[in-house]
DNA sequence: CTGTTAGCGCGTTCAG
DNA sequence: CTGAACGCGCTAACAG
C-alpha cells in the first residue's frame, strides 16, 4: 500500500496543495520543503503517475508501434527514442506490428485506449487507415521511415541514396548494374527503386531491364535468392546495388558462393556493426539512423507540448556513401570483352 | 475530448453502475446492452485505462529492463513478451539500461513510479539492489537469462549446452579446445565458462590452461580478437568454443581470415538467421529464446493473477546442439603429428 | 505562500 | 438487475 498525499499530510501538517506544489515545482517555503522531504522518505512516498494523469490528461507515456521489432534498424530506432522520451519523463509502449496490418490496426487502438500522449509509428505499408484512431482523439503521431501524408513524418533521402550508389557504380565502369530491393508496397522501397531507375537512366539513357531491378522478399534469404537469380540472368549485371540490411547480409553470404573472378561489385545498404570486420570493406549506403531517431523523438516532444506549426512537418536526412576501403579494385568493373 | 461515461448515460438514460458493469462483464439485460452499445458506438468511446487504473490499482502496463535493447536475443525476448502480455490486456514499457547499473537502478524506478504491475528483466550483472523499489511496492519482477535470489528466474542450462560442445567435439578428436567468452560478472558468462572447464576436466583429467578460457569483451570485435589471440597462443586449439552470439560473429570473421588448412573447428552461440545460409552449416548450440520469453510472461502473468507458489520459481530451460551440415569434416581435428 | 474545495473517469459498495 | 453515493490520488481554481 504506497503512501499518499495524506500519508504526508499526517507527518508534516501541511495542507494537499502545498503538497502537491512542491512536487509540481511550486514555491514552497524552506522548511516545509524540507519537512516534505523526511516526510517522503520516511514513507518511501512516490508521485502516483496514474492519478496524476488522471487529472492532468496526460498519462505521460508515448506508443512506439514497429512493423517489425526484429530489425537492427528498429532497435535503435526504439532505444535511441526511449532514451530521450525517458529523458522528459515518458514511458514507452512498445508494440510490435509484425508486418501485419490488421494487427497494426489493433495496436493502435490498443494504444489508444492505453491514453498514450503520442504516437511514433513505422508503419507497413502504405495504407494510413489505421491512423484514426489517434486522429480523432487528436494524439499527435510521428511517422518514421516513411512518409505519411498528413502526419509529422521523418525520413532519409532514398532517391538520393540509391543513386550516389549508381553513381559511383557507373564512374568506376559498370553499365549493367542490378538492384536487391523489396516491392514496392512501402514507401521506402518504392523510393528506392525509383531512384535507381532514374539514376540508371540518367547515365546511360535507357531505363534498366526490369529483371534487373525485381522485387525480393526482404530478408536475409530473399537477398541470397536475389543474387543467385540475378547471376543467372542472360546477361547478368556486374554489380548489384542492395536496399536494405537484410538484403545486403543474404546477397554477401550468395556472392562468397561464387567463383571469385565473377563476383559482381556490391553496394550494401546500412550493415554497419559487421562492416568494420569484413575484408575488403563493403561499400555502403548508411543511414543516419540514431539522427533519425532523434528528429522523431524531438519532434514528438514538440507537438507533445503544443508547439511546433500547425502544418505537417516532413523532416528528411541525407544519407552517406561510405566506400570500401580496398573498394577501388573492388568495385571496378571486369572487362567485358 | 474522449467521450465518457456520462456521455453513455445522456444518451441512454442509464446509471453510470450498469455502464460500468457492461464494461467489466457484469450481469446487464439484452436491451440495456444493446443501447450502451449503440450509444458508444456513436461516440466513439474507449474506456478510460487511467481513471480505471485509478479506481482498480492496476495500471495493467509492465516494465521491461533490457541490459542492452540491440541484441537479437532481447529483442526476440522482448518481441514474444510484449505480444503475450497484449494479449492479456497489458501495455509493455521498454527500458534500456545500455549495460549501465546505474541506469538500471533510474529505470527501475522510473518504472514503479509508472505505476507498472510487474516488470520483467535482463539485469546487467550480479548485483540485484536495484531490485529493492520493486521489492518495497510489492511489485512482482521475473528475471530472464540470469539467476536472481529470492525472485522467479528463467533461465537455460547453460553448463550442459556448453558441457555438450566440448562433448561433441572431444568425440571427433580434438584435444585442445578454446573458449571465447565474456568476463564471469554475469551469471552467464561464469555458467558457460564453469560448463566448459568442467567438462574439459572430465574429459581430459586437467582443466583447461587459462588463456584458452580468458576473457574477451562482448562483441563482434570481442569475438574477432578473441579467435586471433588463441591462435597466436604457442600451442593453439584446435576447435573452439563461442559461449554468445555476438562472439561466434566475430570469430567467424577472424576464421575465414586464416589459411584454410589451419582454422580451428568452430562451435558457436545462437545465430539462427546467418545459420541456415553459411556453408558449410556452422554447429551451434541453441537457445530456445522464444520458449524463454513466453516462460517468463507466462510466470508474469501468474503472478499478476496473485497466483503461483510461495517460494520464488526457478525455470530452467535446455539447449539445442544443432550440428552443422558438413560438420563431420569441419569438427574433425586436424592431425597433430 | 498556504489552505479549502471541487472534481478528473471510473468501480464499488449498498439499497431498491 | 439497476441506481445513487462515495472515493481512488492528485491537480487546479480560488480564498486567505
Amino acid at each position: 500500500m504506497p503512501a499518499t498525499y495524506k500519508d504526508i499530510r499526517r507527518l508534516t501538517g501541511l495542507s494537499l496543495a502545498t503538497i502537491s506544489k512542491y512536487y509540481n515545482g511550486g514555491n514552497v517555503l524552506g522548511p516545509n520543503r524540507e519537512l516534505i522531504e523526511k516526510a517522503a522518505a520516511q514513507l518511501d512516498y512516490q508521485v502516483n503517475n496514474v492519478a496524476r494523469g488522471l487529472r492532468s490528461r496526460r498519462s505521460m507515456t508515448v506508443g512506439v508501434i514497429l512493423d517489425e521489432l526484429a530489425s537492427t534498424f528498429n532497435t535503435t530506432i526504439v532505444s535511441r527514442i526511449e532514451e530521450r522520451l525517458r529523458e522528459a519523463g515518458y514511458g514507452t509502449i512498445i508494440c510490435d506490428s509484425r508486418q501485419d496490418a490488421a494487427s497494426q490496426t489493433d495496436v493502435m487502438r490498443f494504444l489508444v485506449g492505453k491514453m498514450v500522449d503520442g504516437i511514433v509509428v513505422v508503419p507497413v505499408d502504405d495504407d494510413d487507415t489505421f491512423l484514426a484512431p489517434a486522429r480523432a482523439r487528436g494524439v499527435p503521431v510521428v511517422a518514421v521511415d516513411r512518409l505519411v501524408r498528413g502526419t509529422d513524418s521523418v525520413v532519409i533521402d532514398n532517391r538520393t541514396a540509391i543513386a550516389s550508389a549508381v553513381s559511383l557504380l557507373g564512374t568506376v565502369g559498370h553499365r549493367t548494374i542490378g538492384l536487391l530491393a523489396g516491392p514496392d508496397t512501402t514507401y521506402t522501397m518504392r523510393e528506392r527503386r525509383a531512384g535507381f531507375r532514374d539514376a540508371v537512366q540518367r547515365r546511360t539513357g535507357v531505363a534498366p531491364r526490369s529483371e534487373l531491378t525485381a522485387p525480393e522478399h526482404i530478408s536475409i534469404e530473399g537477398g541470397y535468392a536475389g543474387l543467385r537469380r540475378l547471376m543467372r540472368l542472360s546477361a547478368p549485371p556486374t554489380a548489384v546495388v542492395c536496399a536494405n540490411y537484410d538484403l545486403t547480409l543474404g546477397a554477401t553470404v550468395a556472392l562468397n558462393e561464387l567463383e571469385p573472378g565473377s563476383r559482381p561489385a556490391l553496394v550494401g545498404f546500412d550493415n554497419l556493426e559487421l562492416a568494420r570486420l569484413i575484408r575488403p570493406r563493403p561499400t555502403l549506403v548508411t543511414q543516419p539512423v540514431e539522427d533519425l531517431a532523434m528528429e522523431a523523438a524531438e519532434l514528438l516532444l514538440q507537438r507533445l507540448a503544443g508547439e511546433g506549426p500547425d502544418a505537417p512537418v516532413t523532416v528528411m536526412l541525407d544519407t552517406t556513401l561510405l566506400v570500401g576501403h580496398e573498394s577501388t579494385y573492388e568495385l571496378r568493373s571486369t572487362p567485358s570483352t
